[in-house]
DNA sequence: TATATTTGGATAATAATTGTCCGAATTATC
DNA sequence: GATAATTCGGACAATTATTATCCAAATATA
């Protein structure tokens, strides 16, 4: 019941992003280099990121990346299904039991709720909070000074 | 982000355990039958639900399980623990970036309010209610119907 | 003693995650 | 038009986690 290192990379990744939402383009390679993870694995992940609608992708020369929608209207939440999905955390096998699942017995249901919750807490919090956290905390988070090429 | 086949496994096998908890002892063999899961592969999962204290073991002839704790005490947390661990679903590396982490970060603050909710709804739900859901809804769940050896 | 059962360890099969590489497509600039 | 810079898509490989099986040893009953 983790979440993958790729969400915790697209996480961020999206945050220094949004950071420099100012200029045209972020190049890959150096949302890689500021957090100091792997360039061809994050590569993939902003592929997803892409085809997810959170990103934006520039060929060619001066060619990178910047946020599709504005800072305020992407959150944690967003971020989190468009790199683990959006299934359920909880499945149940019903047809290997002899188990009818026609209304939601209290284990799905119970389940259902959790994760809703989970999410409604996510929801809430954007890349905008997260900037405007950021100057408070600026000093304990270097990594997000931009890097020149 | 989705709880393993395990923790599927070992919650319904603890709520077969508490509608028969009147009787002595329980074999694992009949858990898995009455489930049409591997017994063998059960077994494994009841070896960690004894050392997270929720089911007790009886070996030998006229052994087996029961619960160790009433039903009313078993949360749906506690079984989800007990399986996957109580490590948290996000943590981040900080080390690898440029990053203090002297403070939580907004982002650490809410992935650890978004666990919190999502578990004090599992906490509320114990054993003793699914069996009180189970009586109503008791004609589409057959598979707790005890199998005789 | 014979039988029934969990325990713990070893091991194997399968699937998911993480990571790499490269040629093709695209775009900007000279 | 040629060149350089960049993402895209697919294939592949390495590592780790999950699911599963088997068996000898320990324990308990009768
Ligand atoms: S009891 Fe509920 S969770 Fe379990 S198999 Fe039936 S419907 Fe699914
Ligand atoms: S910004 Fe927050 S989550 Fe990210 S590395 Fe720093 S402390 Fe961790």
């Amino acid at each position: 019941m983790q979440l993958s290192q790729s969400t915790e990379y697209a996480i961020h990744s999206l945050f220094y992003l949004a950071v420099n939402n100012n200029r045209q383009t972020v190049l890959v390679s150096e949302i890689a280099r500021a957090q100091n993870i792997s360039e061809s694995y994050l590569a993939k992940i902003f592929q997803g990121l892409v085809k997810a609608g959170l990103v934006r992708s520039y060929r060619g020369a001066k060619g990178g990346y910047h946020l599709a929608v504005p800072a305020e209207k992407i959150t944690l939440k967003n971020i989190m299904q468009a790199v683990e999905g959006t299934s359920p955390i909880y499945t149940c096998d019903h047809d290997r039991r002899d188990c009818d699942f026609v209304v939601d017995c209290l284990i799905t249901a119970t389940m259902k709720k959790a994760e809703k919750k989970m999410y409604e807490i996510l929801d809430k919090i954007t890349l905008e909070k997260l900037i405007e956290n950021a100057e408070e905390l600026r000093n304990q988070m270097k990594w997000l000074d931009s890097i020149p090429k």
